[in-house]
DNA sequence: CTGCTCTTTTGGAACGCTCCAAACGGTATG
DNA sequence: CATACCGTTTGGAGCGTTCCAAAAGAGCAG
């Protein structure tokens, strides 16, 4: 038999249509939830749609519309805790409002990154929501821009809107409270495995406030390829060196909880002969053991907004040119910041 | 005119078609590296994609297949560091075969996991892997079975290729380690947020040594809601009432610093009071702070085989009935283990 | 009952690809 | 020189939707 239901294929629109009595286009006037529709055909039309247990074939709308209902969401390290509870709250406000998430971790590298984004575009994802940014080109900008709307969780951004936390103030609360604490050589120290867009942010906060004191700002990197290096000088170096820092502002928590561990290592005690500032509050830092001074971000506020902002662009409610929404964030004072050593 | 490659529209099939003066099946066979067509055609062909800057339409093929080159991941909780780094993995791994890769975090709620799985079917990925399995009812497996090929990184499934690492050895190994240090009042303690396969094969490890040393298991959950409490008993009191366990074998590390942090504001010291064995040794779990004696898994190798076996299936290399590999797991010593107090 | 307007329904043309059977063209064979 | 055969190319029929212009129907005034 033909229009068998229980025969093997899912039923399509078709089967339905045929069923209640209508034509296709009706159905699909019924599915789409079209103007115009007289309640009688929409009742036979929904009884049809649950008595085959239709479902719409996704992939044949998007192939009309030429776009998919998911969000890429480009990340710079699962790894890090930051990323994965963005990653985790982003996913769950996607669903909530029908759309799936793809993921593509770039390890700070601009080339897992283009090549992520070029798959995302091939696969037509409706947005693309960056929680990291490298910056290095400019190929992601002529990939995306005016093709795939883009939503940057970073504060500096070539096109597409903003929604971040304002990463410049953070980074000074943090310096400023090191230096009242009366710290005089305060370093930077920059992520182990990304750096981009959020990172140079909070440098740069760093770096007005020191100038501002009138002080020399020093910055170091992670070594990416091997753990516990600094690319300046060897980490024993630099915190145990004649002009060695009596604290440190930390890109993120990450960095400064690996700063914690190298100062463990070296039996450097904390806070007293050295003061460390995170940057994300990310839940260990909360811990008893950890128990890092810290500059807190909205977390859940930061992915709400970015997939509000992205869903708005997508569903056309949202238009002009890019918006940039900024919360604050704030310092939370534990215990691995004191007042220096004499 | 028509023809023009600049106007607007990405170019399709039929355009590379008219320029290379070949059908467009012709094109299409070139694309999909169909046997059989003559070098002349080949090159006249490649130029012109190239010319033309064409790209296949991933919609359209999906269309016609009725299957993306998406791979589904369910995972329990992104904010446990073990998934975060599993994920990771996954995704770079997938990436490498072409495929990519969209999550669903379930917090081990059955009905996230079913409305993601619906999800997935729905955007007709090409197979799942189940990073958690919450295998409460047998919805996943009448909504799956036969239609999606799915992994399991998890020591059982109800149906499915399984990968995993001998869960159940790797909890008698820890049970064992404190046993073999003298500890008798040993306690299991279940994952904060997601109970599922592998915390009960975990679990059935650990019952089984204790059984087996004519010791009674004691079993604890943490409250899921409120964060620090037990559902059988305050944390406080558990810890420090008169039959507290000399030692606990958690579910995983994530539970393990848990513990660690409520022994350390209770003021317990670990592990002359308390000791403590986790699992999946996260990269936390080395930090000098933590320092947690833990049950290390090969997560590379997990990643791998887990995206190699569905691919496998995927692409139909690999047939019949269903396979399991399993890795082994092995103790690490670290310092959160300690023979048991007088 | 006719003609007009407004609402509701409908058939058909996309969307861009894959797949298959049939057509084609060239070479070897009888 | 016709025939058979094999490797290569091709047109057309799908895949399951959406969207639009046009048809059909309903309601009302004249």
């Amino acid at each position: 038999m033909e229009g068998d239901p229980s025969a093997g294929k899912p039923p399509t629109i078709l089967d339905v249509a045929k069923r209640a009595g209508v034509s296709k286009s009706t159905v699909s006037n019924v599915i789409r939830g079209a103007p115009n529709i007289t309640p009688k055909t929409q009742a036979k039309v929904t009884k049809a749609i649950e008595e085959l247990g239709y479902r719409p074939n996704i992939l044949a709308r998007q192939m009309v519309h030429q776009r998919t209902t998911i969000l890429g969401v480009v990340v710079g390290d699962l790894a890090n805790p930051f990323y994965a509870e963005m990653a985790k709250l982003i996913e769950r406000f996607a669903a909530a409002r029908g759309y799936r998430v793809m993921f593509c971790n770039t390890q700070g590298e601009e080339e897992i990154e283009v090549a992520g984004l070029e798959g995302m575009i091939e696969q037509r994802v409706a947005g693309i929501i960056f929680l990291a940014y490298s910056g290095a080109s400019n190929r992601p900008r002529t990939l995306l821009e005016g093709r795939v709307p883009s939503v940057f969780v970073t504060c500096s951004a070539d096109w597409g809107d903003v929604v971040c936390a304002d990463d410049e103030r953070g980074a000074r609360l943090a310096t400023e409270h090191l230096l009242g604490l009366g710290h005089q050589r305060i370093a930077y120290c920059a992520d182990p495995i990304v750096e981009d867009a959020t990172d140079r942010a909070r440098q740069a906060g760093y770096r007005q406030t020191m100038e501002r004191a009138g002080l020399t700002p020093v910055v170091y990197h992670w070594e990416r390829a091997e753990a516990r290096l600094l690319r300046e000088a060897p980490v024993e170096e630099v915190l145990t060196g004649p002009n060695r820092p009596t604290a440190f502002v930390s890109s993120n928590d990450l960095g400064a909880i690996d700063l914690l561990d190298c100062a463990d290592h070296l039996e450097i005690p904390v806070p007293r002969r050295l003061s460390v500032v995170g940057f994300d509050n990310v839940m260990l830092a909360g811990l008893a053991r950890i128990n890092l001074t810290t500059i807190a971000q909205p977390k859940e506020m930061l992915a709400r907004l970015s997939v509000d902002t992205l869903a708005g662009r997508i569903e056309g409610e949202l238009s002009g040119d890019p918006i940039r929404q900024t919360v604050s964030c704030r310092l939370i004072v534990r215990g691995s910041t004191a007042r220096p050593p004499k």
